[in-house]
DNA sequence: ACCTGAACACCGTTCAAGT
DNA sequence: ACCTGAACACCGTTCAAGT
């Protein structure tokens, strides 16, 4: 109960790296990006906006931290998942989760990829995918995919959130569709789309992200018979 | 030469829509996204900021249209391709290129994935895994993970363009990674990184991306093989 | 060394006033 | 109906002045 103060954090509420990134991953769960300003981030710590730059050098240095802070938390969650294909399927997902509840997670590492939080993420995957067997050469092929996969769907989220705003997705899309497939009289000028826009529609995200998490497994997966066979015959 | 005008477009600098997105568009391709300004767009057209606002109804719907134009014009000189395999991947690349070449591009397709330019390119790759024989309902998961994967290659290059401005990219990596690799005395923390670090720096922009397509197109071709099977056994 | 908070240099957007 | 351009409400960031 009585512990004894640091010399250098006397008071729980001092300003230190850690309690600014703290409270900004606390707005941004809160409020989206827009809710972090070095304004009402430095009113939450009742500060001075500028107090805040004696301790992160810039906005962009303060989300990748944040970004990092809180990807090492997710993938600590997620536990080790296993060594097999299984294992990645339980990381790639729980980030998928993680992206979901925290859009602010998939904007900040789509806006910035070489970001440490990145980085580690990128590691993760690979990692397993040497356990896994896929050829060395083809290694960072196929985590350059898995990783592209989960950035791309974390765009797509971010920006439905930021629709939700305003209008519905369904309702959005119906109004995005419409014009494109009718335009010209007869011929739909979007046959696709015009086809599989109920999908579209009622599509489950989580289920789609996981299906096409299944379509890049089962590529490696080719990738690596094939390599095994060519490493037989002598090449 | 003798060109008659017409009653709504008498002299060539009248103030239009079109003239607004391709004076935009210009901007963009010569400064990237940050030349992009209302100031700066009327200064160009030689008008005052708030015209604009009489064709655009803001700077989402102006870069959005943008994208659609630039995309529309790169779609249109790829040509069709093909409907084999081999159509996709000159789809794609013809894309990487655009993207490469305008990355202001790739940032806004990844920044708005719902707008007109993303769904056209959705449809255009829909099209073309329907005439490749891809089930129907697998054409939409898919068509999904071919697109992810072009948004996901497109941060990153916008990314990579923006560092680019203070560092080059293989000083960065190296400063990246090595902090990470060598942090905790012995065992590297990020023993994947540490390992593909060459590759990450040496490798071929172009290369990866498309090796990234193969991929998927491996596992759509599992996906593909799978349900025709299921189908001659009756289900 | 750290903090304050006004000031600076930008944004996107609005709107009374003109034509 | 269209255009002007000053003004408004924000940003991130800086910096003289305090403690």
């Amino acid at each position: 109960m009585t512990t004894t103060p640091t010399r250098t954090e006397r008071r729980s509420d001092a300003l230190t790296r850690r309690r600014i990134i703290d409270t900004a991953i606390a707005l941004l769960d809160e409020g989206g990006t827009e809710a972090l300003t070095f304004r009402t981030l430095s009113a939450a710590l009742s500060t001075g906006a500028g107090a805040l730059y004696h301790h992160v050098a810039n906005k962009g240095e303060l989300l990748a931290a944040a970004a990092m802070a809180k990807l090492t938390a997710v993938l600590a969650a997620a536990g080790d998942g296993g060594e097999a294909a299984g294992g990645i399927r339980a990381l790639t997902t729980a980030l998928f989760d993680a992206i979901t509840a925290h859009p602010w997670l998939g904007s900040q590492l789509v806006a910035a990829p070489w970001q440490p939080a990145v980085l580690q993420l990128f590691d993760a995957i690979g990692s397993k995918l040497t356990a896994l067997g896929v050829p060395e050469r083809s290694q960072f092929d196929a985590a350059s995919a898995l990783v592209h996969h989960i950035l791309g769907v974390a765009s797509q989220y971010d920006a439905g959130r930021r629709l939700a705003g305003t209008t519905s997705r369904p309702v959005f899309l119906d109004f995005a569709s419409t014009p494109l497939v009718e335009e010209g009289g007869e011929a739909p000028a979007y046959p696709f789309l015009a086809r599989v826009v109920r999908e579209l529609v009622e599509h489950d995200d989580r289920a789609q992200f996981q299906a096409g998490i299944d379509i890049i497994l089962a590529g490696i997966d080719v990738l690596t018979r094939t390599d095994r066979a060519a490493v037989q015959k002598g090449e």
